[in-house]
DNA sequence: TATTGGGAGA
C-alpha cells in the first residue's frame, strides 16, 4: 500500500492523474483489494473533480465490503446528484446496501428506469435480497418479469425459498429449471439441511453423484456431511471421507470441520481427532467442533484440556467455544467450574452470556439437583426465558424429586409453548410419578381439546449401510427379542452400578 | 468491477 501510496502520488506530481484510468485503477486496488486501504482511496476519490461509473462503483464495492452500506448509498446519491449514470454492476452491488424493503422498492424502481431490470446480475442480487428481507412474493415476481434469466437467477429464489421455509417450493423450482451446475445442488442440499430434510439432502446429493462424473466440488460435500452428522448417516459420510483422500483435497477450513463434527457425531471420536491433528490452519470453528465432539462423547477432561490449550495458543474462544466448554462441564456435573468459565467468558473474553450459555448453566444446576439456585439465575437473565430453558429446569425437579418447584414450572411451560406435545408428557409423568390421576387425566383432555398431537421420537442406527429404526414398545425389529433381552441386561447393570455408587456417596 | 452455495451451538 505504501508503494501505492507514492505511486499516487507521483501521479499527481507529473500530472498522469489527468488520465482517469491510472486513477480509477489505483483507486480501485485501494478500495477493493487484500492490501488495499478504503481511506486511502476515499482520498483519491475526492481529489477526482469528475468520477466515472467505474470510480463511483469502486467506493461502493468498497464500503460494502467494509460493511459501511449507508456511506455506500451516499456514493450512488452523490453519483445521482452529479448526473453520473449508473449501470448494472453499481446496481449488483448497491442493493446489497437495503436493509429494509422500502429502500429495496425505491431502488428497484430506479433499476427499472435505467434499464437495467433484466440483467442476469441485477437480478440475482435483488432477488437474493427481497428473499432476506423475507418477501418472497417480491423476489418471485422479479424473477417471473425477468426475461433473461440463467442459473444464477433459479439458484437465487431456490435459496430464497429454503431460507424462509418453503422448502417444497424450493425443490419444485429444482425440478423444473432448466439448467443445474454445483451451486444450484448446493443449495437444494443445503436448504434441506436447514429446515431439517436430512434425508432429503442424502437423496438428492445421491441423485447427483449418479449424474455426473466431474469432480464434486467442496461446497457441496460440506452440506452433505452436514446432514450425515444430523441423521447418523455413518456410511455415507465415510464415503466423502474416502473420496476426499481419494481425489487429493486439502483439509481447508469447512470441509475438514464438518468432517471433524460429521465423525464426533456418529461418536467416532478418534476419526474427528485425526483430522483435527492433519489441519494445517484451524480457526475457532475447528477448535469448538473438536471441544464440543469430546463433550458429546463423553470425554469431558479431553474437551476442558483442550479448551485450555485453545487458551495458550489457540484463536480466541467465542461464544459458540462456550456453548462447548460448559456442555463438558454438564457432562461431568462441574458446577463450580461452569460458572467459573461462565464469569471468565464475560470477563476475560467480553463476550455477553447469551440465552444458550444460560440454557447450559441452568440444566448444569438443574441436574445436580440445584433447582433454586437454577430458578434464580433464570429470573436474573437479561432476556426472556424460552421453553427449553424452563424445560432443563423442570427435567432436573423431576430427577431430584422437587414436585412442587416442577408443578410450577411445568404450568408454565405448557402456557408458553402450547403446541409442544413433549411439554405435555413429561408434566403428565411427573403427575403420574406423584399418583396425582386427576392431572393425568387433565392433561390428557386438554391436549385433546388443544389438538396437540404427540409426536413418536425414533431412534436410528446404521449398521453396514442399512438404517434400523425403532420406536418406543416397538416390537417389529427382527432381532426384537434379542435387542430386548440386551436392554433389560444393561438396565441391570446400570442399577447396580449406580447403587454401588450411592453407596460410596453415603 | 458484478450475481447463486459451503464449517461449530442448549
Amino acid at each position: 500500500m505504501n508503494q501505492l501510496k507514492q505511486i499516487h502520488a507521483h501521479t499527481v506530481i507529473t500530472g498522469l492523474a489527468r488520465f482517469s484510468y491510472i486513477t480509477s485503477k489505483l483507486l480501485a486496488f485501494s478500495a477493493l483489494s487484500e492490501h488495499g486501504d478504503l481511506y486511502h482511496a476515499d482520498t483519491i476519490y475526492s481529489q477526482i473533480p469528475v468520477p466515472n461509473v467505474f470510480d463511483f462503483n469502486s467506493m461502493i464495492m468498497g464500503f460494502l465490503k467494509n460493511l459501511e452500506s449507508e456511506k455506500g448509498l451516499s456514493v450512488y446519491t452523490k453519483m445521482r446528484r452529479m448526473g453520473a449514470e449508473p449501470n448494472s454492476h453499481t446496481f449488483t452491488v448497491l442493493v446489497k446496501a437495503c436493509v429494509g424493503l422500502s429502500l429495496l422498492d425505491q431502488l428497484y424502481g430506479q433499476i427499472i428506469k435505467f434499464g437495467h431490470a433484466c440483467d442476469v446480475h441485477v437480478t440475482s442480487s435483488v432477488i437474493s435480497v427481497y428473499s432476506k428481507c423475507k418477501a418472497m412474493e417480491f423476489a418471485r415476481r422479479v424473477f417471473e418479469e425477468s426475461l433473461d434469466k440463467n442459473v444464477v437467477c433459479w439458484t437465487s429464489l431456490i435459496t430464497g425459498y429454503c431460507g424462509n421455509g418453503l422448502v417444497d417450493d424450493a425443490r419444485y423450482l429444482f425440478d423444473k429449471m432448466p439448467e443445474r451446475n454445483d451451486v444450484s445442488y448446493s443449495a437444494m442440499v443445503s436448504g434441506y439441511v436447514r429446515n431439517a430434510c436430512f434425508n432429503q439432502a442424502i437423496d438428492l446429493f445421491r441423485d447427483f453423484k449418479c449424474r455426473t462424473n466431474v469432480r464434486l466440488k467442496e461446497s457441496l460435500l460440506v452440506s452433505v456431511l452436514n446432514a450425515c452428522a444430523s441423521v447418523g448417516a455413518f456410511e455415507q459420510g465415510k464415503w466423502i471421507h474416502l473420496y476426499l483422500d481419494d481425489h487429493g483435497f486439502e483439509y481447508g477450513l469447512e470441509l475438514a470441520t464438518a468432517g471433524i463434527d460429521f465423525y464426533a457425531k456418529c461418536g467416532c471420536i478418534k476419526d474427528a481427532q485425526e483430522i483435527f491433528n492433519k489441519m494445517p490452519l484451524k480457526d475457532v470453528t475447528t477448535w469448538s467442533a473438536m471441544i464440543m465432539g469430546y463433550a458429546i462423547n463423553g470425554e469431558n477432561d479431553t474437551g476442558l484440556e483442550l479448551f485450555a490449550e485453545m487458551e495458550k495458543k489457540g484463536p480466541k474462544p467465542n461464544a459458540v467455544t462456550f456453548v462447548g466448554v460448559l456442555t463438558a462441564c454438564n457432562h461431568k456435573n462441574l458446577v463450580n467450574e461452569a460458572w467459573g468459565l461462565l464469569g471468565r467468558m464475560s470477563k476475560i473474553y467480553g463476550i455477553a452470556p447469551e440465552i444458550e450459555h444460560y440454557g447450559c448453566m441452568v440444566d448444569i444446576l438443574a441436574r445436580a439437583g440445584r433447582v433454586k439456585e437454577a430458578e434464580i439465575l433464570i429470573r436474573s437473565m437479561a432476556m426472556e426465558p424460552d421453553g427449553a430453558i424452563w424445560g432443563s429446569l423442570l427435567n432436573g425437579c423431576l430427577i431430584h424429586g422437587h414436585f412442587e418447584l416442577a408443578d410450577k414450572v411445568g404450568k408454565l411451560l405448557i402456557q408458553l409453548e402450547p403446541q409442544h406435545s413433549g411439554r405435555y408428557v413429561l408434566v403428565s409423568n411427573m403427575y403420574a410419578k406423584m399418583g396425582n390421576w386427576e392431572d393425568v387425566m387433565r392433561l390428557r383432555k386438554m391436549m385433546n381439546d388443544r389438538e396437540v398431537v404427540a409426536i413418536a421420537a425414533w431412534s436410528f442406527i446404521e449398521i453396514d449401510g442399512f438404517v434400523h429404526k425403532f420406536v418406543a414398545n416397538d416390537k417389529s425389529h427382527s432381532h426384537s427379542r434379542n435387542i430386548y433381552q440386551t436392554l433389560s441386561q444393561l438396565r441391570k447393570e446400570l442399577e447396580s452400578f449406580s447403587d454401588a455408587n450411592d453407596s460410596v456417596l453415603l
